[in-house]
DNA sequence: GCCATTGTGAACCTTTCAGTCCAAAATTAA
DNA sequence: TTAATTTTGGACTGAAAGGTTCACAATGGC
């Protein structure tokens, strides 16, 4: 037979994950990709199509995680505390790992450049604001004010995602967090 | 004498901002600039020194058009009103022209990329945070208050910048700009 | 009309990009 | 050990990127 000996598919696919989250689609080279993952071209192209459908595959994967990650914060009966613990383990998780807004990258990045990737990362960040918005309803909201937060709390995240990228003292942002919810949980009072 | 036959340049720094705004830094091409702008390549390079200089000045005149935006949304005696006004204005503006984000576009680009340029934008937002805060001041709130709700309006500035670029039905940005400042006004009464 | 001066268009250069290709390496079955 | 098979590294390719150069065109002063 052949030869058996392949690369660690799941491991490469976090590296390139982490670079694509860091730098963006276009900044990251094919070379800084292969570098990371620790492979070879030829290999690249053997187990992925190519650098865009790879970015496709990355990015489904982020979201399968994160709302993953939102699902696995909600309790049998959720409360707003859960939502607001969302955020906090993805801000605390974001300093060092990988966690951040590889969705809210590709859309901005990709509105006007690539329509089918900023499609499919709009469609994503979608399916996180119905969590969103099943969460509030379970945790007491009517239905349209759960659906009035649900979106509010989606531009809160792509706030949040944004400003996280930008160097500022942790302490402004928890505070963020905290002044958000401590509103949200006034208004449905 | 020589040759006074100019580009017309706050035409083409127009044009090339309309560019820089849709398609980012690296999505846009000289080639796309100089089509945009109808001048030729060494016209270009007379007038600015190379392609990411060029985009340093016209980031920072949107930021100053920006602030400028902001601060002529301010009366003498300023109210939440006055603050919701301008988001409702830029939200407005967004749908044909070029009013949208650039320094939120930069600082998701450029973050891991260029740091002088993230910096350059983030600082461009701490300023328009800044008039956030002191408007929120002059419109009744505590000091410390209006801090913490100023840094809550970045958030909700960074996040509908992002959102905007989703093409998500008119009304329901509408409708988050709306229920974020029924929020704000609540807490504040 | 002519010269000096300045802006312009187009060809050119170097680098880097994504993607292809192939010979060599590595493995298992016989 | 050998043959068959499949992965791998690295050289190669064409296109496109940003940037440079230069001859020519267009102007104002004389």
């Amino acid at each position: 037979m052949g030869r058996p000996l392949e690369f660690d598919r799941p491991r490469a696919v976090n590296k390139a994950i982490s670079l694509f989250w860091r730098k963006g689609y276009q900044a990251t080279s094919l070379a800084d990709l292969l570098a990371a993952m620790g492979i070879g071209r030829s290999s690249f192209y053997a187990a992925f199509s190519n650098k865009r459908s790879f970015y496709t595959e990355c990015l489904d994967l982020w979201a399968a995680r994160t709302l993953q990650l939102l699902q696995s914060n909600r309790t049998d009966v959720p409360t707003v505390d859960d939502l607001q613990r969302f955020f906090e383990r993805s801000f605390a998780g974001a300093r060092g790992a990988s966690w951040g807004c590889m969705l809210v990258n590709t859309v901005l990045e990709m509105a006007d450049v690539d329509d089918e990737l900023a499609a499919r990362a709009s469609h994503h960040l979608n399916e996180m604001q119905l969590i969103f918005e099943a969460s509030l309803q379970q945790a007491g909201a009517e239905p349209a004010r759960a659906r009035e937060l649900a979106a509010m709390l989606m531009l809160f995240n792509e706030g949040i995602r944004v400003s996280s990228r930008r160097r500022l003292p942790d302490a402004q942002q928890w505070q963020a967090i905290d002044t958000t919810f401590r509103l949200i949980r006034s208004s449905m009072a």
